[in-house]
DNA sequence: CGTCTCCATGTGATTTTATAACATTTAGAG
DNA sequence: CTCTAAATGTTATAAAATCACATGGAGACG
């Protein structure tokens, strides 16, 4: 299976892929196996749980690709089985995003399966506002002007939140054309 | 009045005030006038209706200087002898947010006045983890990581929210004592 | 001055997002 | 085998945000 790296969050599996432009191509089917994968190893090499609803909800972030909210999630879960309620869908997201496996993106109160796991990194998001779908790439806090700033006035930075919003490729074009 | 510019959620009139180390000491009852002449000479200019609610939300968040969510807010606005339902304390927000009179911490979903009115500005923030201060700096969204991810992709950066989060002078401070 | 229209305000009701509290189960240590 | 700590499941509730609709006031226009 084809993919794009680009999350969309109404998109029938009739409509069009989105223009893929700057949105590298790759194997879906491979990359959910890999993640998973670098997932169960650094739970095994660090003593913690890789738990069934753990697995399956890295699974379901990874097979929608796209930012999903914590209720969708529950949903997901609860028709394999698990848990219907709230709490079963937050620990998961919950210990997700604490191992860096996912990532919360605070603008859409939605989450995301981390598109570069293992690697440490200050993720950064890019938002479109019209179709919702969301793009990982990474910013380096310590440089630029927030790094300055927290700099100047003695700030520990622990982690930052970096989300732009604004219009992903395709939809720009759709505007253009109105 | 002096106080900091530096926002703190739980501080009673009786604490002492946060270190100042890096955060500007200002006359704050002097910064209140001139924010609230300066969204009101805005209004003006742009036939915008700077109405009794939204100069009193102003108001609020520049008095309490620090980050407000939206039922603290209501609550206030009540006491003030508006209307007691979300929606007034929302509206009223939502008017300062777009027109850059106050800004939304999407990590804290509250809101804090802008501490440079008038001046277009992609504000940033640093959020104390521990006391929940607010500072504001800016940030350059186009130079930096994520503006070349867009450039990259061909992706429209309309806004950007960034938020470090971290630990503030005093509490990194009290931290180290530990 | 009237009146029309638009926007703002106010309210009740509901939806969406998130957490608290506690019982039960299960994996792994010893 | 048993003990313990963590994980799961549940009910209940809190917190944040929006919907839908009635009322009211400011300004445009005649």
């Amino acid at each position: 299976m084809k993919c794009y790296n680009m999350t969309s969050k109404s998109r029938s599996n009739s409509d069009p892929l989105p223009d893929p432009v700057g949105f590298e191509a790759h194997d879906h089917a491979d990359c959910i196996v890999t993640a998973v994968a670098t997932a169960e190893a650094h739970c095994a090499r660090n003593g913690l749980r890789f738990t069934p609803v753990r697995r399956k909800a890295l699974e379901i972030l990874l097979q929608e690709h796209r930012a999903l909210g914590a209720y969708e999630m529950l949903d997901r879960l609860h028709e394999e089985g698990f848990g219907s309620q709230p709490p079963v869908a937050y620990r998961a997201l919950e210990f997700l995003v604490d191992n860096g496996f996912a990532h919360k993106i605070e603008r859409l109160n939605a989450f995301v399966a981390c598109a570069r796991p293992g690697a440490s990194h200050s993720p950064a998001f890019m938002i479109c506002r019209d179709c919702d779908s969301v793009a990982e790439t990474h910013s380096s806090p310590a440089r630029g002007a927030i790094g300055d700033a927290a700099r100047a006035t003695g700030f520990q930075i622990e982690r930052t939140v970096v989300e732009a919003v604004g219009l992903c490729p395709s939809c720009a074009e759709r505007a253009d054309h109105a």
